[in-house]
DNA sequence: GATTTTATGTCAGTCATGTTGACTTATCTA
DNA sequence: TAGATAAGTCAACATGACTGACATAAAATC
């Protein structure tokens, strides 16, 4: 093993091909990620705010434990941010009506123009770039990526079961 | 302003297209580095210390204000992981002979073991992820990344008027 | 030759975001 | 009613960013 080089693979499978593709990766999320970072320091937040406003404003009505499933941090991680984000009026927490322990989250109307802010920032670099690349291009970047995650991460993207509505 | 919807774009431009390739981006990044960080941990090191030796694999005799402006991060963030790889005796730092103010920077044979076993697993996901997807997904993913990154950031990849690239 | 600039490094303090572990409260479920 | 679950809290710690101030050696410039 560790045989670094040298080996009667397609041309898109050699070594120097995957170690662009680890640079590739490395400078494109730095760069996608560098301008909402910006504008989140604006508000005083950081990275991990951005993560939460864009999955309750993604998933209105999700609750504390299915967001940690998603973002995979502890809770007490997760509770510095969100306090901050509830105690400034950004998200809303409201008891489940079935399940009172649960606090289901969403955006306020504050938290939805800051959503909107950060999306339009992000959305500007990726048309942008899809659109210099092309449609078919974009299949091929989106097939990438979700090949390259673990499965378990997948089905969020497929078909679109929402959540399942009915149970418990 | 910030109208989130509805605009008669091409379908890959769409909205709801534009928001899965952040979260593919999301997902996938994460994914991408969980299996190094882990093999990092072993080490006590962190993400940090893997981009240095990284970059300095790569480009063996860098000066450290070259790694500067690659990461760019200031040099006090670097010198906290980097005096910890050569303290460590992953990275061996020599006077430059033109200009001795320069410390050229270079993987310990212990530091080249340890940059290919990163790289052997994160090979391994790429590759499967470019085997599942096929050469001309992975044209497109590549020109994707590459429109996404700042321009800055691509000569990097395009020619490639470097250092030789023998790995010794 | 003296002065300034550059390359590198260091000390000290701060911040954001992650972790573990222990514990509480309210509520649901068996 | 007893135990499990959802959410939250307190405390301590690690990592990797940051700023600002300062030090040293060597190169470049005046």
């Amino acid at each position: 093993m560790t045989d670094i080089k040298s080996e009667p693979n397609p041309l898109f499978l050699r070594t120097d091909e995957i170690m662009q593709a680890i640079e590739l990766l490395f400078f494109a999320y730095r760069d996608f990620t560098g301008e909402p970072d910006e504008l989140l320091a604006e508000y005083g937040f950081g990275r991990a705010h951005h993560r939460v406003i864009h999955f309750v404003g993604r998933n209105p009505g999700i609750t504390v434990s299915e967001l940690l499933s998603i973002l995979q941090i502890t809770k007490q991680s997760l509770s510095r941010v969100l306090s901050q984000l509830v105690a400034e009026g950004f998200i809303k927490q409201t008891p489940g009506e079935i399940d009172r322990r649960q606090r289901l989250l969403e955006l306020t109307e504050k938290g939805t123009e800051l959503d909107e802010k950060l999306f339009n920032v992000q959305r500007q670099r990726i048309v942008k770039a899809y659109k210099e690349s092309g449609a078919e291009a974009v299949a091929g970047f989106r097939s990438v990526l979700m090949n390259m995650m673990e499965e378990s991460d997948r089905p969020r993207f497929t078909p679109k079961p929402k959540r399942p509505s009915s149970r418990r």
